[in-house]
RNA sequence: GUCCGCGUAGCUCAGCUGGAUAGAGCAAUCGCCUUCUAAGCGAUCGGUCAGGCGUUCGAGUCGCCUCGCGGACACCA
């Protein structure tokens, strides 16, 4: 158990001995740090309890804590504040266990196999800034329930199926007409031919594409037609799909490695087609599916609903088949093929009823058991300064590539070039980018609308993905510098600063703890700042290499080591890489 | 219209199961580099927590109402 949870605990014990008991005993962070370290509220529930005077029952648990001896400065503020300091002694012994103990005192949850949904990549669709969010929560909560002990497995679930695709391999018969995938008498491999279009071609053929079938009835007719056919199989339209699928997937892959994201798996919609034929056979034995003007439907009302919910398009009018009934098909698949205990969409707020029906009609023929979690893990989206969705000046959006360009530009030129060597400049300046990137999309809480400035992205100075980058940097240089002075062991404190770093350092696994429930990263980005900030503040204020008093300088490497520990480890769940040099 | 979310400093955002004097960053102003990386540190300025009523020892946080903004509401994905 963490440290600061066994604190909690011995508290609780601390409170029964006074003869009163509460469920939940919780030291708090001071919000006086004037006062205490620490504060204890629960006098004031338990008056409420016990019908007694707060201020009498801190008295009786203020003294059990005088002959613990591991406490100070206790005092009773207010209604029935109680306010607690931890000795240097004490604070200082905990502090040396959590050095030496590898995995940084972090609480380990039971083993849990969770599907994670994200990314959000389409095929023939170019990564924009849209897609930064999925990417960015999914690949850190993933990292994140790893840390805490889950097993995750990552899935990009690609968007290569439906009409976007016919519309793609619409547009490129019309360009292409002779190409032999649309030739019916064409018998031989598909595999032979060479397809000269490329990524880009497809990032202009898609919308272009997709805004004629918005005006010609015709023209969306005809990619109807051909969805069906790809969905179908049909020889020459489903190898020519296939190709597409393959040539854009190269280029989503390359734009994610820059994230430093990593999925686990590259499956698409189009993997869980192969389960629709069973799937739809699960709901028909169960008689789960209507009819409703000429389409297939899964009723998913329920008699507590407040509001409105319509039912799940199964398969529509036209004979295709909706994205609903494939990620149905993809509950199935990944049910069979993984049987996880948890499937996670990591996927924007907007859909939020879409997964309600999805999960209900799931629920409604049990695709898994009951005590399998479905959960939608929804992200708010990102504005413009007009508070609607950004788009560039031109009225387009911007893609990642550019975005991530963008920002190098600025970090390029802040390199110092005493400590990186030249050849590494290009990468440096890469990393620090998307470390500035990555931060600012984490700053804020998952579920928050924010506000996206590509300028504020490239801020580099204060509360900053580039600041955690340079300041952890820092403390491995120094480590570095002083690797032959002895280290091991937390002694002494000289100012407050250094006993808030290490309070900071205590709250660790409770911070952990609430980013996983809460599915956000906030809490790890606002934790991580603080900690670094002050730390940086610590730096300042002393010199630790040239310190005479060797003890303290001992305490003051061991806590440096810790806070850079920490640093890394925070940094690695956020999928921010920390280049040596910067 | 129904349902969901939001409204906190000039701007962008935090604020834990209700706790004491509401916090950060940016912007503005002013200081700090002969020694551990100044992408740093310190200081000043900045608030009727949209408004109202209620719950209670205590409300930015919980409940109700009003106003304002955004989103979702089957044959796009």
């Amino acid at each position: 158990m963490s440290i600061i949870k066994d604190l909690n605990k011995n508290m609780k014990k601390i409170v029964e001995k006074t003869g009163y008991q509460e469920e939940n005993v919780i030291l708090q962070p001071s919000g006086r740090r004037d006062l205490g370290q620490f504060q204890l509220n629960d006098a004031m529930n338990l008056a409420k309890i016990y019908k007694k005077n707060p201020r009498i029952i801190a008295q009786d648990i203020v003294k059990v804590l005088e002959e613990d001896g591991r406490f100070t400065n206790l005092n009773i503020a207010g209604p029935g504040f109680i306010n607690i300091t931890l000795t240097d002694e004490y604070l200082g012994e905990l502090l040396t266990k959590i050095y030496e103990d590898k995995s940084l005192n972090i609480d380990k949850r039971p083993k849990k196999k969770v599907v994670l949904d994200y990314g959000g990549a389409n095929v023939a669709k170019a990564l924009h800034v849209g897609h930064l969010r999925s990417a960015n929560i999914g690949e850190a909560l993933k990292r994140l329930a790893k840390a805490l002990g889950y097993e995750v497995i990552g899935d990009a679930h690609l968007g290569d199926y439906g009409r976007p695709l016919g519309l793609v391999v619409l547009e490129i018969k019309k360009r292409y007409p002779n190409l032999a995938y649309f030739d019916t008498s064409y018998k031989g491999d598909y595999s032979e031919i060479k397809l000269t279009i490329t990524n880009k071609d497809l990032e202009e053929i898609y919308p272009f594409a997709s805004n004629k079938s918005k005006e010609d009835e015709e023209y969306l007719e005809e990619a109807r037609d051909i969805t069906y056919k790809i969905q179908n199989h049909e020889r020459g339209y489903y190898d020519l799909w296939k190709k597409v699928v393959e040539i854009s997937k190269n280029d989503i892959k390359q734009v994610y490695d820059k994230l430093n994201v990593n999925f686990e798996l590259w499956l698409g919609e189009s993997d869980a087609a192969e389960y629709i034929d069973e799937l739809t056979e699960i709901y028909e034995q169960q008689n789960a599916l209507t009819e409703s003007e000429g389409a297939q439907v899964v009723e998913v009302k329920e008699e507590t609903d407040k509001s409105p919910m319509p039912p799940l398009l199964f398969k529509r009018s036209n004979g295709t088949i909706s994205y609903e009934t494939t990620d149905l098909a993809t509950i199935l698949q990944r049910k069979k093929e993984l049987n996880p205990d948890e499937i996670w969409y990591c996927v924007d707020a907007r859909q939020g009823l879409h997964f309600e029906q999805v999960f209900r009609a799931a629920r409604k023929v049990k695709l898994v058991d009951d005590n399998v979690g479905l959960e939608h893990i929804g992200f708010g989206t990102m504005n413009g300064k007009d508070g609607k969705p950004f788009k560039t000046r031109d009225g387009g959006v911007m893609s990642l590539k550019n975005l991530i360009a963008l920002v190098e530009e600025v970090t390029r030129k802040k390199i110092n070039p005493d400590t990186v060597e030249e050849s590494k400049r290009e990468e440096v300046a890469e990393e620090v980018a998307i470390a500035a990137l990555k931060y600012a999309d984490l700053l804020p809480y998952r579920g928050t609308d924010y506000i996206f400035d590509p300028e504020k992205f490239a801020d580099l100075e204060g509360k900053t993905g580039p600041y955690l980058l340079y300041s952890t940097i820092r403390m491995k240089s120094l480590l570095d510098k002083g690797s032959t002075l002895n280290i091991g062991k937390i002694t002494q404190f000289k100012t407050e600063t250094e006993k808030d770093i290490a309070l900071t350092i205590l709250r660790l696994p409770i911070v952990l703890d609430k980013a996983l429930d809460s599915r956000s990263l906030n809490d790890i980005t606002e934790y991580i700042y603080k900690l670094t900030s002050l730390y940086n503040k610590f730096y300042a204020e002393n010199r630790i290499l040239t310190e005479e008093n060797k003890e303290l300088q001992k305490s003051w490497l061991t806590l440096t080591k810790i806070v850079y520990d920490i640093n890394m480890l925070l940094l690695d769940i956020l999928a921010i890489k920390v280049p040596e040099k910067m």
